[in-house]
RNA sequence: GCGCCCGUAGCUCAGAUGGACAGAGCAUCACGCUCCGGACGUGAAGGCCGUAGGUUCGAGUCCUAUCGGGCGCGCCA
């Protein structure tokens, strides 16, 4: 979305490319920058082979010759008068590739100076003006959240966190299923068989309990899915018992719903009820059919997809009302779309964290919108399925791992770890770290992979703790926390109030690759912010923070801190880890995942 | 039957918009604390990127077939 937006660069590495871009000599070439590959030494490079084709010259002297031109350019008065701060040093020529090296030393000012001045706004970009509305979460009210709920969650969440940190305006919304059919089911059942000291104590339990035995005797006898409709019929006509009945599943549920994502560091902005876009989605309908984006078929309405590759043919349709009468979801979730629109107006985006399985719906929604007058508007995130080892996901048979007892497992397992590596840790603050530890745990490894794949459930994977996980990145931001900690009052009294003159200092000092590496890797966490927003993908958040933790332990292991050889070295070494410090708590939040102080 | 998604090391995964030798973690083997916490670091081994064609100066990435797995396909949500 943000691909070819203008912005002036808020970052040192923004700024390089952008100056290589606009150097005089590139304009009108068909040279495309790109970043340089990791131990090039370069920052970015201009591949030259398609150029060098179009003039009939070999690529690897079209660099040579293109290297010896930028560098006059970038020496000529005319670019220094445009970049007077210039941070490019020099253009190589490599097989075929023009590289841009910047000064070494700037560049780490740069950097340095960038984390000084933002502290921990650094990595955030200023308002964009732009408001996105990102529904996620969305349960189903009786069913109790899965695993499979899980990854909306904290997809979504981790989403709207960074996307903030890019500048939109972001409105969350849980929207709850709570109309259909299937409360028939809900009311005809617990008539039958429902327990009303089970439903105050626990309400999710129970309502799942008396969905699971409703399908289990429909099966035996087909006719209870009659009285079900006719249950759910007389809710919708307004019928005192059913809609007070009804009122209670509702409000327990939610209340267990907040709990238990609440575990999650998860707060909804805002909850949505399917039930409330009843009436809206009747009236748009008939509006639909006034202005013939619906029609009728076989009795009920429709709006009809047109194939894009053949004329005459149509596509799964988008259904909104029965041929009782009745609305369908896709109507109230229209409906519901539509209101997003004018509540937040001007809206750049309705973004709709739901599992892969539901692309035909989104895509025929988008189509939807697009006839109504928005097109490009609705972006369906999707993210693959979670099975089990024994099967799919089936909470009609009982074939579910709780998100509750996921959590509590993460922390038992957590809590054993803890009490073998650090046996003098209090306990309650036990419990407080193996929290953070256990759901970061959880959380990150369903982050750091691609959001699209498939993945099995699996107890070792997800309670993973050591190599790319969570607990590695909390472990090397503790590792900061202890340093600093055990630094002299007066550097950390000159690291809080840091004079601009301190950071040609701290530069020079900067000599070894561990170090310098590790101040890379910290400037290179604006442009994650950046790629992740745009791409929606937390992973590519989470790979820039699991690189830098990792710069963070080689640091650590090669290069003394409180120990460096002189106080010029030690105060820039402890700039360095200060940074990394904030740095990696902030990017971790921004996943939605604590850091402890200690662990 | 049609449509969408996935297939990269023994296992779990990065490699978006085609580009410089395909990278991590786990597991395996070998190393490393007189020094800020070893939930760590260093090294080794491990790959015809499912298969076959094609486009291109260049393909893990794009196209076409094909195999394997997942999901979906009008009155559920």
């Amino acid at each position: 979305m943000n691909q070819g937006m203008i912005e002036s660069p808020r970052y040192i590495l923004d700024e390089i490319r952008m100056e290589a871009e606009s150097l005089p000599c590139t304009r009108g070439l068909p040279l495309k920058i790109q970043s340089a590959p990791k131990g090039s030494g370069a920052v970015y490079a201009f591949p030259c082979f398609q150029y060098a084709k179009s003039i009939g010259k070999s690529p690897i002297e079209t660099a040579e010759e293109l290297a010896k031109e930028f560098n006059e350019k970038l020496n000529s008065d005319l670019h220094k008068k445009e970049f007077p701060h210039s941070l490019i040093d020099r253009f190589e020529a490599l097989k075929g590739y023009l590289n841009v090296f910047a000064k070494e030393k700037a560049l780490l000012a740069r950097i340095l100076n960038d984390l000084k001045d933002y502290g921990d706004e650094y990595g955030s970009y200023p308002d964009t003006h732009q408001t996105i509305v990102v529904d996620y979460c969305s349960p189903n009210i009786a069913k109790p959240l899965s695993v499979g709920h899980l990854r909306s969650t904290i997809i979504g969440q981790a989403l709207i966190n960074i996307l903030r940190a890019r500048g939109y305006r972001v409105e969350g919304i849980n929207f709850m299923g709570d109309w259909g059919t299937q409360f028939g089911k809900l009311l005809y059942a617990f008539e039958q068989w429902g327990n009303e000291k089970k439903l105050a104590e626990e309400p999710i339990r129970h309502l799942l309990e008396l969905y699971v035995r409703f399908h289990k005797e429909a099966k035996e006898n087909p006719a209870l899915e009659d009285d079900a409709r006719a249950a759910f019929k007389r809710l919708q006509q307004g019928g005192e018992k059913e809609r007070a009945l009804w009122q209670r599943f509702r409000e327990s549920s939610l209340e267990a719903f907040e709990k238990t994502v609440a575990r999650l560091g998860v707060k909804f902005d805002h909850n949505w009820f399917e039930s409330e876009f009843e009436e809206r989605a009747h009236d748009l309908i008939e509006e639909l059919l006034a202005k013939g984006v619906a029609e009728e078929s076989k009795g009920a309405v429709i709006i009809p997809i047109p194939s894009p590759l053949e004329a005459g043919v149509w596509e799964t349709p988008l259904l909104l009302r029965k041929s009782d009468g009745t609305t369908l979801y896709s109507a109230r979730d229209l409906a519901s779309a539509l209101a997003r629109i004018e509540d937040f107006e001007p809206v750049e985006k309705l973004i709709y964290v739901v599992g892969s399985e539901q692309a035909l719906h989104f895509a025929n929604l988008a189509k939807a919108l697009e006839r109504i007058g928005y097109p490009d508007i609705l972006e369906h995130v999707r993210f693959g399925m979670v099975s089990l080892p024994t099967g799919k996901i089936s909470t009609r048979e009982g074939r579910v791992v709780y998100l509750d007892d996921l959590l509590d497992e993460a922390k038992k397992r957590a809590e054993d770890i803890i009490k073998e590596k650090n046996p003098d840790m209090p306990e309650d603050a036990r419990a407080e770290v193996a929290k953070k530890v256990g759901i970061g745990a959880v959380i990150y490894a369903d982050l750091s992979q691609d959001r699209i794949k498939d993945i099995t459930f699996d107890w070792q994977k997800m309670l993973a703790f050591d190599g790319n996980s969570a607990p590695y990145l909390q472990y090397a931001a503790v590792r900061c926390a202890k340093i600093l900690v055990k630094a002299e009052p007066g550097d950390r009294k000159r690291l809080e109030k840091p004079k601009d003159a301190d950071i040609p200092r701290m530069v020079a000092e900067i000599e070894e690759p561990e170090s310098i590496e590790l101040l890379m890797a910290l400037g290179r966490f604006p442009q994650a912010i950046t790629e992740a927003a745009q791409r929606y993908a937390p992973h590519v958040l989470a790979s820039c923070l699991y690189d830098l933790a990792a710069a963070l332990s080689r640091f650590y292991t090669e290069v003394p801190v409180l120990k460096a050889e002189t106080d010029a070295a030690r105060l820039a070494r402890l700039a360095l880890v200060r940074a990394t410090s904030r740095v990696l708590r902030k990017g971790l939040a921004l996943l939605g995942i604590e850091t402890p102080e200690e662990m």
